[in-house]
DNA sequence: CCGGTGTTGTATAACGATGGAAAAGTCAGC
DNA sequence: GCTGACTTTTCCATCGTTATACAACACCGG
């Protein structure tokens, strides 16, 4: 196969672990042991063998990111952020994918992969508090997003309720009397969407004039463009009227918004709408969108160093209490809300 | 740390080999014994150490996929397609990025990660023939995507001329009669959109009336929405004057279109839209995308096939001569050449 | 020149799994 | 009951690396 630490000690007439040291920057080498020794590895191209070295060592060095998809760029963004953030700190990250499916993130938090990866940071979306009670798997995990639990686990997640508030206090503020929330998911509504509508909520009761009925509120089949388009139809079907939505993400809001072109029906004039990610499309929209940006770089940071605080800690930071990390986030003003600037090119 | 076979062994009363007999489906072993063990299994939650398998097996089951980046929806739902068709071929997805640099695709051509991996599936943007010719690692290397090497691997690319002569001639035959290209990279016009310029330049030149001149190409910095959008207003600002573009890939095309419509230029009224993916965005976009649509799943039933074909085929097949596979295409008309269908409700 | 101290290098045993050969067990036929 | 053929199980070596323990060596003061 390859050339192993063997056929080096053999060619550089000493013994096994002596080139082991030099691999590894042991400090009792002399010099010209040394140097011998890594000539001799130039001389062959010597590679070490991940796998020997990891069996040996009891860790891996590959901690598993598992997002609900890549086909959303919010995540495929996040997923960047996280890859590069670790490499940077000599581990490697293997990305997948649960599709949102409960059968699927249960197999990750009970251990799939278990002893391939040292951790997992994990983006649920119908993974229920007993899937994770019932985990049979001491690799630390770390928790995203918008859902959650009462295991013991570190959560990262940005205030979602304060977020959603802020976004709908804009559209209120721009003073739209008739704020629809888009995303709430069919059958759902207590659990998925649940921060980001209470904060729609929290953000209507403050406001005097504001309608708050059910009939603002439409749900969704999924997180996609083509869920946001039919959700924003059947909206204007049924004759809520609004005159602004708030989007549980992006994706929904580009949707949305093209239903709305399709039918006529101008943004911002006469329905304002905000996102919720901060996609790169959303820039780029011909009427770009208004969004609340959360700070993914920091997102990815967080969690990162969640992981491997627990790995690399020692005992009592494997032990510590779990913490609740909450990174910041940003309402982006475009054109969506604003309206287009006067000519400027 | 975890379970093992040798504590199922001491358990059951067996040897670690009967253990692994029957975790590996080995024939001779007596039901009786089968289920015994199998029982102190599922007791003790046992599950196989992957690396120390790996390391024994001399193979790990990993092919790591470098793309150039994943915020590129493209690469996203390409990366998508190869985790979901490997996983059910029992092999694990190493997702990586590049960021198109070439030290980084060298990196990974040279063997990065070698025998943490059994093979790999790099599309390179900036990566030369020399690198590959270099190559001093002995696992499969199959390419994906545009740039053509003389190197011996595989390739799997669609055929990027005769793609861009049917999106290129789908605009003449609207009747354009200036058709810019969007996209050829700065400085390297020769090698980087070679087979997509080249298709543009063969329609045109099958096109009687069709201007040809250079000052219908227009370099971008790199392949974003944002890349897009500048390169079509120094377009416009240029007096070249154009009544369609042909774009890259369908970010740029995207890019383009916010600029066209900032400038008060309609689509496709003005300036049809042609782009290059079919990714996502661009259906859902306020005027829909025509585009040209790489069958993704093709793409990457072809790459993981090519590449396992090499690992499990035995010699024969290791040594047999690099195929280059070309998956179909198709064009998807929408409105940004056929313009708005009358309301449809 | 000796013994203590500190540095440099080696031999060997793990890590957890699998492959092959040898040993033990089973069974049929004579 | 014994032989031979086959099945089932065990034993040992092995993959490439690192940890532990220890041997060898140099250096220094007395």
């Amino acid at each position: 196969m390859g050339i192993s630490l063997k056929d080096v000690a053999a060619r550089a007439g000493v013994s096994v672990k002596t080139v082991s040291n030099v691999v590894n920057g042991y400090r009792h080498v002399t010099p010209a042991t040394r140097q011998r020794v890594q000539q001799v590895i130039d001389e062959l191209g010597y590679r070490p063998n991940l796998t020997a070295r990891h069996l040996r060592k009891g860790r891996t060095g590959i901690i598993a990111l598992a997002l609900p998809e890549l086909g959303n760029p919010y995540f495929a963004e996040l997923a960047d952020a996280v890859i590069s953030y670790a490499a940077g700190l000599d581990y490697i990250v293997l990305l997948d994918h649960t599709n949102g499916r409960r059968d699927q993130e249960v197999l990750f938090a009970q251990g799939f992969r278990a002893r391939l990866i040292d951790g997992l940071i994990l983006s649920p979306i119908e993974l229920e508090n007993e899937d994770l009670l019932a985990r049979g798997n001491d690799a630390p995990l770390v928790l995203l997003g918008e859902r959650e639990y009462e295991a013991p686990h570190d959560h990262i997640a940005i205030d979602n309720v304060a977020a959603a508030r802020t976004a709908t206090r804009h559209l209120l503020d721009l003073g739209r009397r008739r704020v629809a929330f888009l995303g709430a998911r069919h059958g759902r509504v207590r659990r998925v969407a649940h921060l980001r509508l209470r904060g729609w909520r929290a953000a209507i009761a403050e406001s005097p004039g504001a309608a708050d009925g059910d009939e603002l509120v439409a749900a969704t089949d999924g997180y996609t463009r083509g869920d946001g388009a039919q959700a924003m139809a059947r909206l204007l079907d049924s004759g809520a009227a609004p005159d602004a939505v708030f989007c549980y993400n992006d994706l929904i809001a580009v949707g949305a918004m093209r239903t709305l072109t399709e039918r006529g029906v101008r943004v911002p004039e006469d329905v304002a709408v905000v996102g919720f990610d901060d996609i790169d499309d959303g820039r780029y929209c011909s009427t770009s969108l208004t969004t609340i940006a959360p700070h993914k770089q920091a997102i990815a940071q967080a969690a990162v160093d969640a992981l491997l605080a627990r790995l690399d800690g020692g005992d009592e930071a494997a032990q510590a209490e779990p913490r609740h990390i909450r990174p910041g986030f940003a309402l982006i003003r475009r054109e969506s809300t604003l309206g287009r600037p006067l000519e400027s090119g």
